[in-house]
DNA sequence: CGCGCCTGGCTAGCGGAGTTAGCTTTTCGG
DNA sequence: CCGAAAAGCTAACTCCGCTAGCCAGGCGCG
């Protein structure tokens, strides 16, 4: 019998349309081999296991993330910027609500490629901060800040905690605006 | 052979105690029964399955955190009420790692005290609103914004996405004193 | 006081998930 | 064209959740 050919990328990338279509929990190495017209136990040329297959799905996903926030802040600033980036966010979480869940998971110190998805993730809502003259350690809390309004967010939304549907977009646009002015502020309380 | 004498409450307490422990992910019904010196089997006596059991312990854990956000907020309103009851969330999210998870479950309809526990620890929110003159619309949005930035940012400390451990209360409070100044302009941007 | 029955234990056994071992066959480089 | 690395396979094991069906403890009632 032919050969399927794959390899870890394309492993890697089905398993992403996979969770996307099912669900990070329904995410299953039994249904992803099916899916790619292979056995079980043949994965395992290609990735070391569940836990390696997670992994690699987060350096995915969090470099599609990073590159997207990034593009959006790009030629904005201030509130402008703050906005286009929590918009894509959201976004990126709608349309892949498989990956996003991986988009959590601490980077792997001994995957490069992780590890630099993750700071360039990070780095683009530290460039917006800059915007607001915010750095060092004032940009590091609003940073973590920024992470947990759009996290928390976009998990609950997943999650099914709010109520009606239609409002939510109004919710998440007051949420950032939010955001936005209390960063005009922030130096003046950390000081 | 004696009876173990177990009972619904005592499966579920016992449940939390262990999930608390090992971790949410790592709570299985085969250690919770062997944690209470009965076979597995055994424990369907009392509970319909693995999915009840998170529902219940759901039920369990939204029940003592709406609580502590009521104890906390009470007697004080404005920024008092809401960094009281900020830090009243954080610590229940750490003091029980296991249990927090669960209460991002959405209420199960059929369960009335399960619904309850959500009404209360949503009306808590809402009831510190309050002291910042926000109703209606403005009260849901806030709401909103208020458990998305506490669940993002104890679901992010807990996943350990935070690089230096030391500046974390420093980031959450910085976070919670963002959210009064934003809940003080609210209205401005709303109407 | 005793007896019956509900209830709460048990053992056995299934299916599904992940993992490992070890075999076969394709395929590509020399 | 041949040999070896790589990529597939089957078989088998463990652990988990779950169901079925059996047995015994102990309370309620005559």
């Amino acid at each position: 019998m032919p050969r399927a050919g794959l390899n870890q990328q394309t492993v890697v990338r089905e398993a992403a349309r996979l969770a996307d279509e099912v669900g990070y929990q329904q995410l299953t190495l039994a249904a992803l081999a099916s899916r790619l017209g292979v056995a079980l136990p043949s994965l395992y040329k290609h990735i070391r296991g569940a836990d390696a297959l997670s992994q690699k799905l987060s350096a995915l996903a969090t470099a599609e993330l990073a590159t997207e926030l990034t593009t959006a802040a790009a030629g904005r600033a201030g509130g402008d910027a703050l906005r286009a980036m929590a918009d894509a966010y959201r976004s990126y979480a709608r349309r892949h609500p498989g990956r996003y869940p991986t988009t959590q998971r601490v980077p792997d110190p001994s995957d490069p490629e992780h590890v630099e998805a993750g700071e360039r993730a990070v780095g683009a809502i530290f460039a917006v901060l800059r915007g607001y003259g915010l750095t060092g350690d004032d940009a590091v809390d609003a940073t973590r800040a920024v992470r947990s309004a759009l996290h928390g967010f976009v998990a609950l939304e997943a999650a099914g905690g709010f109520g009606l549907p239609r409002e939510v977009d109004r919710s998440y646009h007051q949420m950032v605006a939010g955001l936005d002015v209390a960063f005009r502020s922030w130096p003046a309380r950390g000081a």
